[in-house]
DNA sequence: AAGAGGTGTGTTATCGTTACCATAGCATAG
DNA sequence: CTATGCTATGGTAACGATAACACACCTCTT
């Protein structure tokens, strides 16, 4: 491996001159840049980054902390982290927890071995030992897709309260009385707060509150398909299902295949994710949150605060969702009422 | 931050210590490993990896270029990748080159100057730059899904070939004498292959090479739109499309539908490629690619040559496709023929 | 003419770790 | 009793880069 010094031996200057030509940094003279341009070239080297970065203790990375890498939602966050850093000369490093609270600390602690400037979030659960040692080593974190119990970090998210209000808000006023809700765990805030904006369109909707149906369970697709196979197994079949993420939507539909179920004519379906373009006949009806924005936002704020010298209290910006209206979501079959016209913000691709 | 220095100053020992107690190399008395044990909790000290890799010249890290992120086919490739290589204690950095010849280079330029231990590579084309520059920096390199012209690196690849031999195949058994096949880029080799697969399965049935209709164009979804478009505006439609990737699939499922054909009614479809299970209602008959199997052979076949001390020299391996009948192929509707027995070698949830 | 300030270059001292060599105690072998 | 080898530890010098300082040479001011 050609070092500096080589580079600085074949030009005839020291390796500060070589340095400052590199970085672009200090005086230099236009002859030395040249001889020092033409001896990097003839030797073909290339900077052991290394070696900078133990040097100027800055790594210029990032750390991605992600529950599910396999979900469009968090890859789609994954490209608007990336793009906003690389715009700024930094890296990004990509961790993969599946939901494990374990190995979230374990990436955690990759991630402060490799010395990251920064880490952006999304944690497993609400009471994060990452975020104690991440403190302790006094490194920055933004916080994605899930509030905090404690606002101790930036935090970036989709409106998850106001989606679930306008995603069964919808089905309200298709005419649906019998709604429920499947989402992830309690532990969860997205879980908890697209419960929480369900329940506020049922109680405003004048509906009795025995007739709320709410089922805790994980974002995957098994999870999905159990909770709707409990649901049909139930004395008061909803008309109208409200799926807390695509996976959970996905495997929903296949337990309403499974039962010979037809969407929307037996059964409506709404999802909180939308899905990358063209994957699937454009079909169900969503609530779709802003990932890119999100990931974009999220690393833009972690870059400014590492920019900045003075001290940033912690911010929150809570980014709008909105209802897309397809072909799942319709009136139930056997509703005498006449369907009020649909809230529907945007519609796209009508049946 | 702590250092090694801290923890041997409150340990009582000196560095070298400390470090053989963290690494376990060399000898350690079970007095001064439980000392430093004890200082390293007190102190939540954390090694500088920085440090550790620039000293030892090893980074323990594989760097990972792909063409296409949003692909799930390659995902599930990095999947594999990962594993492996953290079953071996390595990290793997992954980069997107978009099929850009341009950004495959200086992505190859970061990871050279990362210093990983070596490239696994999905090259954008098949005269590659970014493969002579990893030669000159004596990274080794293995290749995957794609076929080199000059075998100086591990290769590891799906039977692009045989794969599209058994998909045509399989369309001439159910009654189709038009097929067209629909692939990306000339220049990469997977293109190339499928169209040879095909051309096999069309000459070996006796059918006039005038029947041929084989169009390049991308691995898009927009280039699968557009191809199927020119398709169907030719004098002679063929009555079944065989996609050369995925996405492809969808741009030419996207035209069907504007044009009112029906699948497999009016037009039969077979993908190279499969999907990961759930995200789309099983439908499309494809090929099988064991992606995982590649990514987990490839990320073998590297750390296999970096533990080596003696050279190794080049290993290409050709993994089997196969071919998973569902709905989207049936035999041609206006055909008079008797349908041969599919030659399926599996079949999944048949209609 | 003397100081001020910009320009261009070099020297030295690290960043935090491990490679390499040295040393010292002690047991066993011959 | 010396030789050999194992155990346990320490000292020193890098790895390849940059920060910080020093210095020399200009060109202007005043």
């Amino acid at each position: 491996m050609t070092t500096l010094n080589d580079v600085a031996k074949l030009a005839g200057v020291s390796t500060m001159t070589v340095s400052r030509v590199i970085n672009g940094s200090g005086y230099t003279s236009p002859a030395a840049q040249a001889r020092v341009n033409q001896a990097i070239a003839e030797l073909g080297y290339m900077p052991n980054v290394l070696a900078r970065q133990l040097r100027s203790s800055r790594t210029k990375t990032l750390g991605l902390v992600l529950t599910d890498i396999a979900n469009p939602f968090f890859t789609t966050i994954a490209r608007g982290v990336e793009d906003a850093a690389r715009a700024q000369g930094y890296a990004v490093m990509f961790c993969n927890t599946d939901e494990s609270v374990d190995l979230e600390l374990e990436y955690v602690r990759v991630l402060i071995q490799r010395r990251v400037d920064g880490v952006l979030l999304v944690p497993a659960a609400d009471s994060s030992t990452s975020l104690d040692l991440l403190r302790t080593h006094k490194l920055p974190v933004v916080v994605l897709d899930r509030r905090l119990r404690f606002g101790e970090a930036d935090q970036v998210r989709a409106d998850s309260e106001g989606g679930a209000y306008d995603a069964v808000r919808h089905l309200i006023d298709l005419g649906h009385r019998e709604i429920a809700i499947l989402v992830g765990p309690e532990s969860v805030s997205t879980s908890a707060d697209r419960v929480a904006g369900y329940r506020r369109a049922m109680i405003e909707a004048g509906l009795d509150p025995a007739s709320q149906q709410i089922r805790f369970g994980k974002y995957t697709e098994a999870s999905g398909h159990e909770m709707t196979c409990h649901l049909l197994a139930a004395p008061t079949r909803p008309t109208a299902i409200f799926a807390g993420n695509n996976f959970i939507a996905f495997g929903a539909m296949q337990a309403l295949r499974e039962s010979g179920l037809e969407i929307p004519d037996d059964m409506s379906i709404v999802v909180f994710d939308d899905l990358p373009q063209g994957w699937i006949i454009p079909f169900l009806t969503v609530i779709a949150q802003p990932a890119y924005q999100i990931g974009k936002k999220a690393a833009e704020l972690m870059l400014e605060r590492l920019a900045s010298d003075e001290p940033i209290e912690p911010r929150t910006f809570v980014l709008r969702s909105s209802l897309i209206v397809r072909r799942s979501s319709a009136p139930p079959r056997s509703t005498s009422k006449q369907p009020a016209p649909a809230r529907a913000r945007s519609m796209e691709n009508p049946a």
